[in-house]
DNA sequence: TAGATTGTTAATCGATTAACAATC
DNA sequence: TAGATTGTTAATCGATTAACAATC
C-alpha cells in the first residue's frame, strides 16, 4: 500500500532467497544479524541487502543491525505468506501428479483447493490433499471459489487456450509448468514459468564454458 | 574456443528460449527470420538479439536475417546438444522419481546413465530408462564413468555433504533440486538451483502486487 | 543498383556498489 | 558518550537500446 515505488523484478527475484536463509538463522537460535554478517554468509554486498530491504520501507535499526523474527516476519508478509491464497492445479500428469504428492505448497503461502483433468479414469481419485475433478467443471468452480492461481501442468498445446480462459475468469497469477511461453503480460498477469529445460540447457552452456577455460588454461 | 570475453549470464540464460523458439519456426516450416521480426514476435528487441547472437559470432546475413535451419543449429551447439553429456541422479524419491519417468534429458543433451540411492528396497529398479545403484558404489562408478552432470534430488541435509564429494570426484556441474544453497562458485563448478518454492513465492508476490495496483487505481 | 538487414559502436538506462550522515 | 550499523544519496558498473556504416 505503501511502496515507495515500483519495486525491480531483480529485488523481487531475491526475497524468496532471504526468507530461507532467515528461517535458517532462526532455526539455529539467532536473534540478530547485521547486513554486514548476513552478506558475508550468503555471498552478497552488505549496499544490496540493505538497499533490497529497503524497497519495502527499512525494518533494521541503526547501531543494531535487523532482528531475525521481525525480519522474518516482515519477509514473510512480502511474499504474502499469511494471505490465505489458493491454487487449482490444471492437467494431472506425472508432472502434476508429483506436485500434489510432494510440493508443500503450504510453505509457499498456498491451498490447493482442487485439481482438474479431462481423463475421466482419474476423476474423483484423491491425490495429495485434493481430489481431480472433472475439466469440464473448472470454468463455473472458478467463477465461484476464485481461486487467486493456476498451477498448469497440462501439455503445451492447449495451453495457451487454457491460460486465456482461466484469465477471463478472474485467476491472477500462474504458475507455468508447460514449457510454452504465455504471452499474458499484456494483461497484467503475473507468469511465473519454469522450464526445467531450459535450466538444464543453461547449466549445459555453463559447463561448455568452463571446460574451454580448462582448454585454454 | 574464440569467445570474444566472458559472456553473461543473462545472454546465456536467454539462448535456451531461443532455441525453443527457433524449434517452433522451423516447424512450422518457416525457413529464414529477421532479427526485428523475432524480436516482435518473442517480445524483445531487435537490439538485443543481434546482440545476443554475436557474443557468439554472429550467424546471420545482412539483407537476409537469419536462417532457421542455420540458427537452430548454432544455437544446439551452443546449448551443447550434440556434444555427448553424461548425468547421474542422486536421489530416487518421488522428485527423482518424477524427473526420470518424465523429463525430457535426451531433449537437453543428456543421457542419464545411473540412479543412486540409499533405499536398499529400490536398489535394482529399472525406473525410466536408467537403473537404481547402491549409494555406495557411487563414488567409485564417478571415477570410472565420469559423469559431466549430477541431478541433485536428495534431502537438503545431506546435500551438501554428497556435492563436495561429487566435485572432488570430478563432476563438472550440478542440477540442484534440493532447496539447500550449494557454495560451490569459489570452485568454479556452475549450479543451476531449481527452487520451485521460490518460484511460487515469486509468483506470489507478483500477484500481491497486482493486486495492490488494483486498490490504488 | 536499391533495399534490407546485419554486425558493431555509441548512448541510455537501470541495477549494484560505495560513501556517509543519521541515529540507535 | 562512543561504537556500530542502518537508511539513503551519490558514483560506478553493466546491460539494454539506439544508431549507423558495412554488405549481402
Amino acid at each position: 500500500m505503501e511502496r515507495k515505488q515500483e519495486i525491480s523484478d531483480a529485488v523481487i527475484g531475491r526475497m524468496p532467497r532471504y526468507y530461507r536463509y532467515i528461517c535458517k538463522l532462526e532455526a539455529e537460535g539467532i536473534q540478530r544479524i547485521s547486513s554486514k554478517a548476513l552478506a558475508e554468509q550468503m555471498g552478497l554486498t552488505a549496499s544490496q541487502i540493505r538497499q533490497d530491504f529497503n524497497c519495502f520501507g527499512g525494518f533494521g535499526q541503526q547501531g543494531y543491525g535487523y532482528n531475525i523474527e521481525k525480519l522474518k516476519e516482515e519477509l514473510a508478509n512480502i511474499l504474502g505468506l499469511h494471505s490465505g491464497r489458493t491454487a487449482i492445479l490444471v492437467g494431472v500428469g506425472n508432472l502434476g501428479r508429483a506436485l500434489l504428492n510432494n510440493f508443500d505448497f503450504e510453505g509457499s503461502g498456498f491451498r490447493v483447493l482442487y485439481a482438474f483433468d479431462c481423463d475421466l479414469s482419474i476423476v474423483g481419485q484423491q491425490i495429495g490433499k485434493c481430489t481431480v475433478r472433472k475439466a469440464e467443471e473448472m470454468h463455473d468452480y472458478v467463477l465461484v471459489h476464485k481461486p487467486d492461481v493456476a498451477v498448469l501442468t497440462l501439455s503445451r498445446k492447449v495451453a495457451p487456450a487454457v491460460a486465456r480462459n482461466l484469465v477471463e475468469d478472474g485467476i491472477k497469477g500462474l504458475w507455468n509448468f508447460t514449457g510454452e511461453d504465455l504471452h499474458l503480460e499484456g494483461l497484467g498477469i503475473p507468469v511465473e514459468n519454469v522450464h526445467l529445460s531450459d535450466s538444464m540447457m543453461r547449466l549445459s552452456q555453463f559447463v561448455n564454458a568452463h571446460e574451454s577455460d580448462h582448454t585454454e588454461a
